[in-house]
DNA sequence: ATTTTCAAT
């Protein structure tokens, strides 16, 4: 069964199919939906592509809806979340566009994918760049949200153990997704790069880190490994961990950053 | 090209 509700993933499976530096011909996602002011999910669970058949977000979008239009909303606002190994190629973009469009009620929909899938292909920028206009929180994960998504749907009492090149692999999946997706956004041009969090990303790296994905997506063993960048990154989240669920802030957000 | 990029060798 590529799809399942109500289970959780083991460890294997989430260190297995999350990590950001390993390549993968599989695609998870674990999914959540929510009515506001609730803290119970609705509906819950996790999916993998059927091989051959259709990729996950197909079969977890089925689900949601087939469980929208069975159950009137005791809200106003529903909130998805999912947590995605790739993101959404641009067939998907535009499932999930027709899936928002459909519905009556607002949806708050949040997506947090592992691994960047085939950010060269202007169709999929595209698609994510539709996404986004359509109000959805798109966004690369990093420590938190893997923190987040090991807490939610794995083990809540399991502490999070991050990879080596965990964060160098992130932040640069974070640069390239911000500069992909503000090709068309003129506000930005002098921007790409600007973060509300004080980035600890240095101005002198930023060309390492977009070379580095763009000539290899995911590197199984990295040729230019440089253990000085890595130190300097090791120690900028707190490992302990937080209460969740918790938002952290959104990338969604910084876009509206001053100009001068 | 409703798609050779979420496998099959």
């Amino acid at each position: 069964m590529p799809l399942r509700l109500n289970k959780e993933i083991s460890e294997d499976e989430f260190y297995g199919q999350f990590s950001n530096v390993k390549a993968s011909h599989q695609t998870l996602l674990c999914f959540s939906l929510k009515e506001d002011d609730k803290t119970l999910w609705k509906l819950w669970g996790h999916a993998y592509n059927n091989p051959g058949q259709c990729h996950a977000e197909i079969l977890v979008l089925r689900e949601m809806e087939e469980y929208l239009v069975a159950n009137i909303p005791n809200t106003t606002k529903y909130s998805i979340t999912w947590f995605l190994s790739y993101s959404p190629c641009r067939w998907c973009c535009d499932e999930i566009t027709n899936f928002l469009m459909k519905s009556q009620t607002k949806i708050e929909f949040n997506i947090k994918a592992a691994r960047p899938y085939y950010f060269d292909d202007d169709e999929n920028q595209k698609g994510l760049k539709m996404l986004r206009r359509l109000g959805v929180l798109i966004k690369m994960m990093e420590y938190s949200d893997y923190e987040e998504c090991l807490y939610l749907f794995v083990d809540p009492c399991t502490k999070f153990i991050a990879w080596p090149d965990l964060e160098v692999q992130s932040i640069a999946n974070k640069m390239i997704f911000h500069h992909l997706l503000a090709q068309d956004d003129n506000r930005l041009d002098n921007h790409l790069f600007t973060t509300d969090d004080s980035s600890p990303v240095h101005a002198g790296s930023t060309s390492d880190f977009e070379s580095h994905v763009l000539i290899n997506k995911f590197p199984p063993e990295d040729p230019n490994k440089t253990p000085d960048k890595k130190d300097e990154f090791s120690d900028i989240r707190t490992p302990q961990k937080t209460c969740f669920p918790q938002r952290t802030r959104e990338f969604g957000k910084e876009v509206k950053r001053k100009l001068f």
